[in-house]
This record gives structure tokens, C-alpha cells and sequence, in this order.
DNA sequence: ATATCGATTGACT
DNA sequence: GTCAATCGATATA
């Protein structure tokens, strides 16, 4: 029962690999107001616009590729455009983008998304009453956080490494309004490298986590 | 082999 | 505000 997406939409079509051949803390700005979409196999979808990101790089102490190449980071080193998604606290997975260029480790965490299309999915995933999610404030309770994102739109460790460029399953699209500010902050829920002001959200949006 | 802790969340005081 | 859940990755020996 597979319906195949519609990428004929200027709007819907994946980015290409090289909107993401920057370094972390430029793209993690860049995917702000990007739209988060996702596939399942039965054809359903889910999309998100992305209101917060934070920056990791290699040579960054927060980052899990700080200190060498191990197996669970091996996917940061690959080429920008794909997923990085690690499992954490023993209960939550969490979505990176590759960013940068293979080789040289760098990656951006999805922090906060708000929910666009698919929300009834979401919310069961997320173990919420569908009837509820009608206001702003349930909305929030969806996707305003790494592991909720991850829950709500069903993404695990099979994403690992994904190619977020081929519009299968799970993709990125471009920014509909380029009028839009962006913050920046720490980072949260890190003991290193405290000072950094790698954190970026959408300027206005009530989406964001915390 | 064993110990520690984490790019979190939700429940509870 | 505090704290438990829960397990794999990593560090230390």
C-alpha cells in the first residue's frame, strides 16, 4: 500500500548533498525552518518545520566523535546529508544531520520541530489522545524535544546512516520564508564546552523545547 | 570484567 | 524544584 511522495513540489523535493557542505554551526542556522518529512512504509507521512538545531564538530569536547572514531559516531564522518541517530539514557534515540564534508566529523541535532502534516500519527506514537493535540499547547507536546521528534515520527537506529537526499522515507526539505530571524543560545544537557552559543531556534516560535 | 554516565523525558514534591 | 527509568558506549583495570 505503498503511495509514492510527491516530489514535484518545489516545496516537497529533498535538498541536495551540497546544501549541507557546511561546517556545523553554519548549517545548523540553514536548517532552521527547513521541513523535516517522513515516510513509513504503509505511505503515511509525517513533515515538521525544524525550529531549533545545535552544532557539533569534531573538535568540539560535547561532540561523541570528540575523542576518537568509535562505532556509534561513525556515521558523523561521513558525507553531509546524512543521518546520524544514536540511542541515549537507555529510552531515547536521537536525529543528527551529517554536515560538513566524509572524513571530518561534524553534525547537527535536531532539537525541536513544529508539527505541519500527520499529526494524528504522531500523536499516537507519542501516546496522546488525537482529540487533544487540537491546541497550540498539546501540540507542543509532539515533537518540542530530540527524543520526542524521534518517537513521534518513528525514527530508530535503522536510520542510521541514512542518505537524507533521496526523498525516501525520511527527508529534508527547503525553507519556504527566508524572512525569518534565528537565535542562538548554549547548548543544552552538556557538561563540555558549556560556553558555546551552538544552539539556533526560530525567532517567535513556541515550539521549541524547554 | 566492571563502573560510570549520558546531545532525555515524564512523573512527582 | 528533584529524581527514576534503562541500556549501550566508553573508560578504566
Amino acid at each position: 500500500m505503498k503511495s509514492p511522495y510527491n516530489h514535484s513540489d518545489y516545496y516537497t523535493e529533498p535538498l541536495p548533498r551540497n546544501f549541507y557542505a557546511y561546517s556545523a554551526p553554519a548549517a545548523a542556522q540553514r536548517l532552521i525552518g527547513c521541513i523535516l518529512y517522513r515516510q513509513l512504509e504503509d505511505g503515511r507521512t509525517a513533515s515538521g518545520r525544524i525550529v531549533e538545531t545545535e552544532a557539533y564538530t569534531q573538535d568540539d569536547p560535547a561532540c561523541h566523535a570528540f575523542n576518537r572514531r568509535t562505532r556509534r559516531c561513525e556515521a558523523l564522518y561521513g558525507a553531509g546529508g546524512h543521518a546520524y541517530v544514536y540511542f541515549t539514557y537507555g529510552v531515547h534515540f536521537c536525529f543528527n544531520v551529517v554536515c560538513g564534508s566524509e572524513g571530518w566529523a561534524e553534525g547537527v541535532l535536531i532539537r525541536a520541530v513544529e508539527p505541519l502534516t500527520g499529526l494524528e500519527m504522531m500523536a499516537k506514537n507519542r501516546g496522546i489522545d488525537t482529540f487533544e493535540i487540537q491546541t497550540v499547547r498539546k501540540k507542543r507536546l509532539l515533537c518540542s524535544g530530540p527524543g520526542k521528534i524521534c518517537q513521534a515520527m518513528q525514527i530508530d537506529g535503522a536510520f542510521n546512516g541514512h542518505d537524507l537526499t533521496t526523498g525516501c522515507h525520511l527527508w529534508i526539505s527547503r525553507r519556504h520564508d527566508d524572512s525569518i530571524k534565528i537565535l542562538s543560545g548554549v547548548r543544552v544537557g552538556i557538561s563540555k564546552a558549556k560556553d558555546r552559543e551552538w544552539r539556533f531556534m526560530l525567532e517567535g516560535s513556541t515550539f521549541i523545547s524547554k
